[in-house]
DNA sequence: GGCGGGACGGCAAGCGGTTGCCACATGTTG
DNA sequence: CAACATGTGGCAACCGCTTGCCGTCCCGCC
């Protein structure tokens, strides 16, 4: 195994030069004469020679790695943000370096900063850390975060507030009015956001919660919710929307004739399962596509935008989870009963 | 941003004692004098010091950092890998470097050389790249091969043909001999080996595919699979059943009354889908763990073992999507009509 | 009292690149 | 022909940390 790779060094005494020439024929074309140079490239190819990044990166300081932090790799929500910040490193000659907290405020820290002097910025998403925390972090690197705002530092979310909008908006088209939203972890941004956006859009709501943002998470609140049954649910992400429906199911409710469910992410799962969810879709790629490109701006020296988060619109993918209000709501069938209830067909998505 | 961190000098001129003593009271314990390390520790405290990873690495030679390859992280075949492989790498002392593929062999390997100078260590899951390919990388770095066997490269795959042979003999239970099997990307050596193992346990099996191993793909083999009729299906992966089901469904169908269908990989949608599936579950966690440790201990000299991948055993998952084989199998009413199909109640599956 | 040896700290040489500065050769200009 | 600009390559000093080797000091023992 690993022979010790040829360095500079061995190439130059191929080639006949000195060291500093094979580093600036690689680094700085131009600055060498092209028929040498093309010599060491020719005598590096043949050795096999490749720079190594670590040698590279130690003058510089900079390691051309920028670190991801995600709460949950496993979370589906995650996958088109990776993607997305993937891209972008890639295109600009980056590494990403994914940094998993699962769920756990102290492993994200923990993870976090050991991930920190290795890399020339970092991307938060959806953290679970403190905002002074952040501000600490964002002190040390330059730091976006990602579904949330915290003061003093860049950060890029989805419109919250238009999503919720759009949310109570097809709900009122279809008669409804009165709004159960299903909260989220409490240390969540975006959580707030949207409850009080949802106050602010239809007084008349009420909050349930928190919960696990979790299929489990959302069958504890079915059961919360069959002891104060509404006609209209927000639940905090898809997967808790998903639990939901499935205790409500069993429960003996039919989603969405005597509940209609809207929820937030748009994760694949959404369009899977059945009834297939209506959701609040958020633009994951562009996000994390934003969020690299911004912090590699800040790293290159770029003055971060003092003016407030950068926010992309979202948008509300209707399925099969919402329907028009039943006439009878009066006294709900379910929550008391435990007839099997029957499920509804799945319907292609938008897009 | 970055003051420029502080360094071992700083911390020496700070503490009065050379750089080197400050190097060995935080890597040597006990080489340097208690009270004086007790010093030194508390003054690089104050400054805020951090050894500077690079730095640290250059002259060892080892990065402490180990790749990961995955074909695509949105599969959710691969978060449970990634969760062991990060278990043991932090417990190992090691950062985990994820390389997407976005199942592309060139984009997989450039992502890896990319890699490879920067890590002690390549875990290949369910690489498209060739045999030669991998055994190159091989010769460079220790690298452990997952989901695939590759001559003289260590690998880790779980029990392909027992997992097999397990939906086999559930599938006889219900009274289906002959299996159809939807085939995965020819690529995939997992694939190979599956439909070798159901041909030799149940010769009157047929193949169809390949199908891309997606939801979709498993949409397409739903029209194969319309003109030829079959009572049983075993589908490469979860992704391919559900785009089955979903389509069949559509098509009139009743799954799993007219068709019964075992899949692969046991991802968190399988229990989530109606009907939910019946799967052949891979120790995943368990195989992504033992992967890294196999790597790790290469990387620190022990002897690869030659005599075959190292075989993880699978289990069967019994859910909804497998039944009785039903009687009148003679004229199959889908693939011909389009009326709509009943569906089926999902049930809590084993774990 | 002399001496061997252990404990402890410092010096300096790397690890593999990058880069400021200089030297030299050649070409250009007045 | 001198003065000077330009192109090209080499020297050597880092980047921040590790580590082999050495020197010093102190202790214990004969």
């Amino acid at each position: 195994m690993a022979e010790r790779a040829p360095t500079i060094y061995d190439v130059a005494r191929a080639a006949g030069v000195a060291a500093s020439t094979v580093s600036r024929a690689f680094a700085r074309p131009g600055r060498v004469n092209y028929a040498t140079a093309e010599r060491i490239r020719r005598v590096a190819a043949e050795l096999g020679y490749r720079a190594h990044p670590l040698a590279r990166e130690l003058p510089s300081g900079r390691t051309h790695m920028i670190g991801l932090g995600v709460a949950d790799i496993g979370n589906p929500f995650y996958t088109e943000i990776i993607r997305g910040a993937q891209d972008a490193a890639t295109e600009a000659g980056y590494t990403l370096m994914l940094t998993d907290a699962r769920e756990s405020g102290t492993r994200e820290q923990e993870g976090l900063e050991r991930a920190l002097p290795a890399v020339d910025g970092l991307v938060l998403a959806t953290s679970r850390m403190s905002d002074s925390a952040i501000r600490a972090l964002a002190k040390q690197r330059p730091v976006v975060v990602l579904n949330r705002a915290v003061a003093d530092v860049p950060s890029v979310i989805s419109d919250n507030p238009d999503g919720v909008r759009r949310a109570v908006a097809h709900l009122a088209d279809s008669g409804h009015r009165d709004i159960t939203y299903l909260a989220g972890p409490e240390a969540s941004w975006a959580d707030g956001i949207r409850w009080r956006a949802l106050r602010e859009l239809a007084p008349g709501s009420r909050r349930l919660g928190p919960y696990a943002p979790s299929v489990s998470g959302g069958a504890e609140a079915a059961a919360d919710l069959a002891r104060q049954p509404a006609g209209a649910v927000l639940a905090y992400n898809d997967a808790m929307a998903i639990g939901l429906i499935r205790r409500l199911t069993a429960m003996g409710a039919r989603v969405p004739r005597d509940v209609s469910v809207v929820s937030f992410d748009n994760i694949e799962a959404a369009e899977l399962v059945t009834p297939a969810l209506t959701t609040v879709a958020a633009p994951l790629r562009a996000m994390g596509r934003t969020a690299v490109t911004t912090v590699l701006a800040i790293a290159d020296g770029a003055v971060p935008r003092t003016t407030g988060p950068l926010v992309l619109p979202s948008r509300l993918v209707v399925r099969a989870s919402t329907a028009q209000r039943s006439r009878n709501r009066t006294s709900p069938a379910w929550g008391t009963t435990n007839a099997p209830g029957s499920s509804r067909r799945t319907e292609a998505g938008s897009r």
